[in-house]
DNA sequence: GTAGGGTTAG
């Protein structure tokens, strides 16, 4: 009874005075060191005990590997094996759990083994177990193959595998998964809605998103502090910042997850004042920032040049927090450096810091070499990020882009011959839109569509007009040594452009335009997006790989 | 006594 109610000490005095002890009441007492979290503990009275059985060594595995120490309850599975004892599906399920979070496919597939020799090969739990191991580890595949051959499923069962489709990226498939689940008759509940609206976050699904925020509402999940974290970030991917202040203003449990999300919503939509003064407020209220708050933090003063601001949050992070910065950190230092022009400063950074470097550091520092054209840093920044990753298509694009903004064509070809050598292939630049619940997607200079030809045409009409009000085509940008009406042209059918106008040919005047893109959009289309808002008086909301523009751009304001 | 989830740099 003391140990259920974490009164550990009276649990020990009691257990002290007991005449005779069994080992029933070692392993309640276990288990009373392991609800506290005296992991030492728990292990020096297992160590002590003159005999144990199978609850015995449950307790033990399950509660190092509860608290991640996930190898040495792996190793605690490996002597019990080795005493002769055979696991049950409570010391099953937890070995999984633990291999999960190594995310050792192999051990995993070995436990599967054992888990079939045992007879556990139908276990609802197990199974559910079997199948999140896989998926943790990537191979969602054979996670699949486990749920598919379940006798029966249950609401674990499906938010696994909803689950395990999320976080491999199949977003397409959590969605279909999630009406399958409902047909079903199954009831969803917070944590298939937290999968399932991190999907949409992904696709930029918004009317999907506003679908299922419906259904939250109505299961009440909505008091969740997990799913009101997702609602804030879903809204904000899917571009609309408004809808994410709502939620997260409503929200009576708010914690310091919510606080990030809110803080990170903001940084994507370019509102740094706000993102920092968001941040001020959560140390009054006393909620304790960890490193993904930092990390929204930095991020958002960077691409608000909050140079000095941004540092200074740096510092306060190890100073006042004790949180080391890791890669993600330092990357947005050097963005934030980069951005603000100070490339000399940022390079060194990446020299000196503590962490190792990767591919995605280097590469930030190449967009501000880029940003400031600095063709001389950038050569020799491209050659650090290709040590790390000689397939990186973006940056030689970069390079080949730096160079073709100082028209130096023969360098421009260089780095096309490296990458034809090195069989590197650009990936294609895909935009795609939502139109009355259905995704619209398009391709640079896509024929596939069925109303390309209309869309030509369009385009066609609309350069011209915009070029009335002022628009001049950077033709600059444009890789080839072309002549310049064969550039406006290319640069015309950029798969962003052709959203826009299959969205303004198909939807009513003054609907808002939504468009999501795979790859940076380029500084072209960010100009003629804003002339195409003003003329056609529409609010354009582009989203990239790296946060959302807004046109016109007061919005941003307000 | 077991299983499934959240915010995140480019």
């Amino acid at each position: 009874m003391y140990c259920k109610f974490g009164n550990l000490q009276a649990a020990v005095s009691l257990y002290n005075v007991m005449v005779v002890k069994n080992v029933m009441s070692r392993n309640i007492l276990i288990n009373g060191y392991l609800l506290v979290g005296d992991l030492d503990g728990a292990r020096k009275l297992f160590d002590e005990m003159p005999e144990r059985n199978v609850a015995t060594w449950n307790a033990v595995v399950a509660g190092f590997i509860q608290f991640e120490y996930n190898e040495e309850g792996l190793c605690l599975f490996r002597e019990m094996h080795v005493s002769g004892f055979s696991p049950d599906d409570f010391t099953l399920s937890s070995v999984l759990r633990g291999c999960a979070g190594l995310k050792a496919l192999l051990v995993g597939r070995q436990v599967h083994c054992c888990v079939v020799k045992c007879g556990f090969g139908f276990h609802l739990v197990v199974g559910s177990s079997l199948a999140h191991m896989y998926m943790k580890c990537g191979s969602l595949e054979e996670g699949e193959r486990v749920i598919k051959s379940m006798p029966i499923r249950n609401v674990v069962a499906w938010n696994t595998l909803i689950a395990g489709n999320a976080q491999n990226g199949y977003s397409e498939s959590v969605l279909a998964l999630y009406c399958m689940m409902k047909m079903a008759g199954f009831r969803p509940d917070k944590i298939t809605f937290v999968s399932v609206l991190s999907s949409c976050s992904e696709l930029a699904t918004l009317g999907q998103g506003q679908q299922i925020h419906v259904d939250v509402i109505k299961t009440g999940a909505s008091s969740d502090a997990g799913v009101i974290s997702t609602l804030i970030s879903m809204y904000s991917r899917c571009g609309c910042l408004e809808d994410s202040i709502k939620v997260f203003l409503k929200c009576e449990v708010a914690d310091h997850v919510s606080w990030s999300s809110m803080i990170a919503a903001y940084g994507f939509h370019g509102r740094g004042v706000e993102a920092v003064e968001l941040f001020e407020k959560m140390e009054k209220e006393g909620l304790e920032p960890n490193d993904v708050t930092f990390l929204s933090l930095l991020y958002a003063c960077s691409h608000f040049g909050l140079k000095d601001k941004g540092l200074e949050f740096f510092k306060l992070m190890t100073k006042k927090y004790g949180i080391k910065p890791g890669v993600q950190h330092y990357t947005c230092i050097v963005d934030l450096l980069g951005r603000a022009g100070c490339l000399n400063e940022s390079e060194a950074m990446i020299r000196s810091m503590p962490v190792k470097g990767d591919a995605i550091i280097w590469k930030t520092l190449l967009s501000a070499c880029k940003i400031h054209k600095n063709a001389d840093m950038a050569r020799r920044v491209a050659e650090e990020v290709l040590k790390f990753d000689p397939q990186d298509s973006a940056s030689y694009v970069l390079l080949a882009n730096i160079h073709a903004s100082e028209k130096s064509w023969h360098s421009v070809s260089e780095v096309r011959k490296i990458m034809r050598d090195r069989r590197v292939k650009k990936e294609p630049g895909v935009s795609w839109l939502e139109i009355k619940n259905q995704v619209h997607q398009f391709c640079m200079s896509d024929k596939a569509h069925p109303q390309s030809e209309e869309i030509d045409s369009y385009l066609k009409e609309l350069t011209a007009e915009m070029k009335l009000h002022g628009y001049v085509p950077d033709t600059s940008l444009v890789l080839h040594d072309m002549d310049n009406e064969e550039k406006e042209c290319s640069l015309s059918h950029h798969s962003e452009k052709m959203a826009i106008a299959f969205a303004l040919m198909n939807t009513p005047a003054g609907t808002p335009i939504r468009v999501m893109k795979n790859l940076r959009i380029c500084s072209d289309c960010h100009v003629a997006i804003k002339i195409i808002s003003e003329i056609k008086n529409r609010e354009i909301i582009v989203r990239d790989t790296s946060r959302f523009s807004s046109f016109p751009k007061w919005k941003m304001f307000l």
